[in-house]
DNA sequence: CGGCTTACG
DNA sequence: GCCG
DNA sequence: CGTA
């Protein structure tokens, strides 16, 4: 089990100038294309779709993730986009786009399919507009390096689903003390995190490192199906959800690790309140992780990191006057954790 | 079949 | 589970 | 064994 990370960072993503309708599924922004579709039938299609909760925009901005369009060939909406974009959208361009991944671009049977589930489905192959892509473009069989090191590993990537449902057979083998298991789907996941786009087909990925046949067969799975047996079993699974909420609430005392949570467990003790009765002798650690469990499992916030740096730069002033002190770590690299460093610069 | 990141307290 |  |  790899120990959770203390004092999470509240990270939310600071949303682009139309994120500020509020949506039920951040993430998804859909623009629905008036050519063809008519305007009335879009107006109509927009009211039904902010009904439900979802994110429509009327303009097409890069925050537009979903453009669905009626009666309109893949290469027609996509020749229409890179009108409007100066081809920027393109998948498989020069990176010149802000936004992970790009634009999907889908039929209007995704929408309708996605108004009658009240949630965007997972997009499916024949939800797509197909295009008649160049060969060795779309379905590229892509390469990385062997090294880990010398890949990419971004919070944000290409491949969500798929590293979704491999964190979770990880996660599985972790919680039943099977470590190198756990070790092994980690590492299938963050190669897929150093893609530099979406994986299409599991074809795509043969002869890729730390790929073998169970993650594959899983990848595939979730690129046809929408989902993978193992990992919807494994999620459902009472066992699973049980042993992770306990390890959740025992490694989230300072102190307490994989292997002390695996004890208590065993031991019956399920929650930090449990431990208080039991009357275990805990060390100096664990004893100020359970006195300061909420404080410490509350989120830094970026104002608290700010007030911190001003003491520290307070300190230091008096000792170097003129000594600049930058804020780094986390809130400069968009990670969950955060890091209070501070750094000097030659003075 | 063994090993699975590393440094440090 | 994947790899050497 | 735990934190980072």
């Amino acid at each position: 089990m790899v120990p959770l990370k203390r004092r999470k960072v509240n990270c939310s993503v600071t949303s682009d100038s139309s994120g500020d309708r509020t949506s039920k599924f951040p993430g998804v922004v859909i623009y629905l294309l008036e050519r063809k579709m008519g305007a009335s039938r879009r107006a109509f299609l927009t009211r039904l779709g902010r009904g439900k909760g979802f994110n429509i925009e009327y303009s097409l901005s890069c925050s537009i993730t979903h453009i669905v369009s009626e009666n309109n060939s893949g290469e027609e909406v996509r020749t229409w986009l890179d009108l409007q974009t100066g081809g920027q959208g393109r998948e498989g361009g020069e990176g010149r786009t802000a936004r992970p991944g790009s634009v999907h671009l889908l039929d209007i049977v995704w929408y309708t399919e996605s108004m009658h589930a009240g949630i965007p489905v997972i997009i499916l192959d024949r939800h797509r507009l197909q295009e008649r892509e160049k060969p060795g473009l779309e379905l590229a069989v892509v390469s990385v390096p062997s090294y880990a090191c010398q890949r990419h590993t971004p919070l944000l990537h290409h491949n969500i689903t798929l590293t979704d449902a491999l964190s979770i057979l990880a996660e599985n083998a972790e919680l039943g003390e099977n470590e190198g298991r756990g070790v092994a789907f980690r590492r299938a996941a963050a190669l897929l995190k150093s893609l530099p786009q979406e994986v299409r087909g599991a074809e795509q990925l043969r002869g890729l490192p730390c790929l073998g046949e169970h993650s594959l067969r899983v990848i595939k799975e979730v690129l046809e199906d929408g989902v993978s047996h193992e990992v919807e079993t494994t999620t459902h699974s009472e066992q699973f959800k049980a042993m992770k909420c306990v390890f959740q609430a025992l490694t989230g005392i300072f102190g307490v690790g994989a292997k002390t949570a695996d004890r208590w467990f065993k031991e019956g003790i399920h929650t930090p309140s449990d431990l208080q009765r039991s009357g275990h002798t805990l060390n100096r650690a664990q004893r100020a992780g359970l006195q300061y469990y909420d404080e410490l499992n509350l989120p830094v916030t970026k104002s608290e990191a700010v007030a911190i740096g001003q003491i520290v730069e307070r300190a230091v002033h008096a000792v170097l006057p003129g000594a600049e002190i930058t804020l780094i770590g986390g809130f400069r690299r968009y990670a969950e954790q955060f890091s209070l460093l501070y750094a000097f610069r030659d003075i």
